[in-house]
DNA sequence: TATTGTTATACTCTATAACTATA
DNA sequence: TATAGTTATAGAGTATAACAATA
């Protein structure tokens, strides 16, 4: 095995705590107000990264307003939704598909599999894992899909379906060398 | 004035290093493929909310890529043209327009301030900073907002003229309550 | 009392590198 | 030698809370 046991050392790993919502005492904090009268953007009106970000930052905060209930975060929740469309899938492909480094999804699958959210198969390979998950994963995340979905469109609400789709497609362009 | 003198201790404020470059030994890291084949990524698909974070992830590593020989960040540029378009605002100000922290403000104006960028000038308030370029901030700025631009051209590249201004129309339509 | 800038502290995220057990 | 998972470590980002100076 990949040098220690799934049912040992590796779930009881230190797993942070869910992160509770705080209350903002002096209000001195993170609310991404979209756009602030009487301030001059100059050249951040223009950019398609500014624009991208200040999106990106305002859907993140409603994210984690509207799924405070759940330990849930976006990257979590995209892993389990990539391992649970893409059964028996490898940590390593799962850090690829998820964009981050190895040692990154350690703690994401210690923390899930610890919650009895998924199980480290046997692989052919006893080197690695085949990421399942449980029933107890599968009916949470139909929980957490629920409320992600009302997030979503929450967060959409002033674009039409046609709207949506072609913000998709105008995103899914980007970051694409014409060589 | 604000407990200590802008001269003194602040300027000298721990400040962290540029960050440069690091080589990948072992490529397990950071390079956000679009869209891997082979991956079922069911509702992520149809979510414009993990669109938006795919776009930004990818934006952000090209901005790192293509400004990497200066010592800028996306928040850091942004600082900058804020301060350069918007002189004499505050700190709290700044901190309010950024949607972060005022705390946070503190170390990257030091940071600035210890480059030469720009000084933290007497207000009425002797409780408060105006904020303002020196020369030399505002040449640099120039430079980098002629880089910021080419990065920005070319991750929108696949998009007309047309099209980002769309987008960013899309952009700016989200998170917006209709109450 | 309230506000501005500051500091101290802590937590999250994520990277690199080295290690282990396999292959 | 190369690969999968793991650990140790470190750095960036940013939050909360408390404090000094000032309003």
């Amino acid at each position: 095995m990949p040098k220690q046991s799934p049912a040992t050392s590796k779930a009881q790993a230190k797993l942070k705590a869910p992160a509770a919502k705080r209350p903002a005492s002096q209000a001195q904090a993170p609310v991404f107000n979209a756009r602030i009268v009487g301030i001059n953007y100059d050249i951040l009106e223009e950019l398609t990264g500014y624009a991208v970000r200040r999106a990106q930052l305002s859907i993140y905060a409603d994210f984690t307003a509207s799924l405070g209930a759940y330990d849930i975060t976006p990257q979590r929740f995209s892993s389990l939704v990539i391992i649970s469309n893409n059964p028996g899938i490898s940590q390593t492909r799962l850090a690829e598909v998820m964009g981050i480094a190895r040692s990154g999804v350690v703690a994401i699958i210690d923390n899930f599999e610890q919650a009895g959210l998924l199980e480290r198969q046997d692989a052919g390979d006893r080197r690695a894992y085949n990421l399942h998950l449980t029933k107890e994963g599968q009916r949470q995340l139909e929980k957490y899909k629920q409320a992600v979905k009302e997030h979503d469109d929450r967060v959409s609400q002033q674009l039409t379906i046609k709207e949506r789709q072609q913000l998709r497609a105008l995103l899914g362009k980007l970051c694409i060398e014409s060589k």
